[in-house]
DNA sequence: GGAAAAACTTTCAAGCTTAAAGTTTCATAC
DNA sequence: GTATGAAACTTTAAGCTTGAAAGTTTTTCC
């Protein structure tokens, strides 16, 4: 097998620990400072860039994790008074979710921490590779989008 | 808040999403192709790498996964013939977890799939890139190991 | 209008994950 | 020697995750 192989899954691998360790930080910093967990903020801040709200099945292809799993997520944070779900109008299938006001205000505050954490930790990575990384990310994800829908 | 905090957001949000995306391509793959699990492969590719062996603490060191999890996940490879606990001699609390014969000729097989998945995609990104970025991402991660320790 | 297909969601079982608490063993300091 | 604290590991409870199956409701199309 090539270098090339080998340096692709040395790029994996690295991808791979990166991505745990920021999460694991954040997971933490989550736990310690607002009592709450990562799937919990990652649905959050979905609901929060789409103020008018996503159904069930839009939110799950948003952050592209299966359809049971967050029906479970938005019933804790329903539980929670942060989010509520409403009736679509039309179609008696589906339920639109939208953030609770206090579900905003508290998305607000877990949102300026987050950038701060997220500023703090890449500081580590030089502006200029920063625009390169971004790019070469970007394309695996269309790569394998696009070999999904094939 | 600056135009760099929010280029490294959006990093970050990229960075997670590619991640996820290989995760998952990889997923679906060893269980379609090897009946078994992303989590099962981690640890049987940690233990090949190590020919001698690795105590539980270890291989969750190595892994970056808690304590416990690793008691479940080798239990189920051990079910499974793949894996075995021996005594440490000399410290009757440690165990030794290693590869059976049946388990490494297993691996052995699913690593050189595993290779050409990640060939495969990672084509996406140019090799003259390649490096550049294993080296940020290696950045951010030890900024993280480093913190942690402190 | 009625049957079949598609869309939206929940339920379920199995497995993964974590943090915290518990058990046993070891090291070392008195 | 024995207390005390650290180390290695497991157990537990709660939550996350997936894929598959099943329950509704809507759409399609004859």
């Amino acid at each position: 097998m090539s270098t090339i192989s080998k340096d692709r899954l040395r790029l994996w691998l690295r991808l791979l620990k990166a991505t745990r360790s920021v999460e694991s930080a954040l997971r933490e910093n989550l736990r310690q400072e607002f009592q709450t967990t990562l799937p919990r903020f990652d649905v959050m801040a979905a609901l929060s860039q789409h103020g008018q709200g996503l159904k069930m099945s839009e939110l799950s292809n948003v952050l592209k994790v299966s359809n049971g799993n967050v029906t479970g997520i938005v019933e804790r944070l329903v539980e929670d008074g942060h989010v509520l779900r409403e009736k679509v109008p039309g179609d008696r299938r589906a339920s639109r979710v939208r953030l609770t006001p206090e579900g905003e205000a508290e998305f607000t505050r877990q949102a300026a921490a987050h950038e701060n954490w997220i500023d703090e930790i890449f500081a580590a990575v030089a502006p200029e590779a920063a625009l390169g990384l971004s790019e070469a990310l970007d394309a695996v994800t269309r790569r394998l989008d696009k070999k999904e829908n094939m």
